[in-house]
DNA sequence: CAGGATCCATTTTGATACTG
DNA sequence: CAGTATCAAAATGGATCCTG
C-alpha cells in the first residue's frame, strides 16, 4: 500500500483524472440526474438550472465519448434522443453520492469556515 | 429522499459546490498528500509534479480558507510552515478516497471507451 | 427536437523574476 | 524557506443565431 518516494503526477494520482472529466461545471450534476432514469436533451436542459445548449451538448458528447453516459438516436420525427448512464456510469455514482452526501453534511462547516477566515 | 420537480441548480446540487473548491487542478492531489502526513510548503512542492510556487500558494490558501488545510508558522530562520489537514480535511478524505479507488478500477474502461470512440 | 457554428467574456493556470 | 508580483497564455463557459 506504500510507496518510497511518492511524487503525485497526474499519472500517479488516478482521481485527479477523473477530476479532469467529471470535475467541470456540468458532468457530475448530469451524472446524478441520468442516475435517477433516462433522460432526452430538452429534459436535461430544462432540469438542469442555467446550462446552455451548447454545454449540455458538450458535456453530453464528453461522458458519451468516456464510455459513462450513451446516446441513443430514435428515428422518428421529430427527432428523439436518449441519454442514459452505462453500467460503468452507474458505478460512478456510487463515489459521486458519497461525494454529494459529504457535501450535504459539511456544506455548513466549510460556510462557516470562509466567513471567520473572511471575518478575521 | 425524493423530490417531486427537482430542478439541479448550485444551490440544490451540494456536490457541485464542493467541486468548485476541490475539483480544480491541485486542491485533491495535496489533500491526498496531506492526508498522508503534515508537510512543509517545499516539501509538498516537490511532491507535486509540475505545481508551480504561485499555484501551491493559491491552492493552500483557498483550502485554509475553507477550513480544510490548517498552516502553522513557526518564528524561526530559516521560516517553516507547516500544513496538515484540520478534522474537517480528514472527514472529506474518506470521499475522496472513494473517487480515488473508482478511479483507478475504472480508469482502463474510460482509455478503452475513448478509443473505441476515437476510433468508430 | 436536438443540436451546430460563431464570437466573446471570464476564469484558471503557468512563467518568470523578485523578497523578508 | 516560503512566499509576492506581474504578465501572458490557455482552458472554460456563455450568448446568439442558424438548421436537418
Amino acid at each position: 500500500m506504500s510507496v518510497r518516494h511518492p511524487g503525485v503526477s497526474t499519472d500517479d494520482c488516478p482521481v485527479r483524472e477523473i477530476l479532469d472529466r467529471v470535475g467541470d461545471k456540468w458532468s457530475v450534476p448530469i451524472v446524478v440526474l441520468l442516475g435517477e432514469r433516462g433522460h432526452r436533451f430538452n429534459e436535461l436542459h430544462r432540469r438542469i438550472d442555467g446550462i446552455s445548449q451548447r454545454m449540455l451538448t458538450l458535456t453530453l458528447r464528453t461522458l458519451a465519448r468516456d464510455g459513462l453516459v450513451s446516446r441513443t438516436v430514435h428515428a422518428s420525427v421529430p427527432p428523439r434522443v436518449d441519454y442514459e448512464l452505462t453500467e460503468l456510469g452507474r458505478t460512478l455514482l456510487v463515489p459521486v453520492r458519497a461525494l454529494d452526501e459529504w457535501a450535504r453534511e459539511h456544506r455548513d462547516d466549510i460556510r462557516a469556515a470562509r466567513q471567520r477566515h473572511d471575518a478575521g
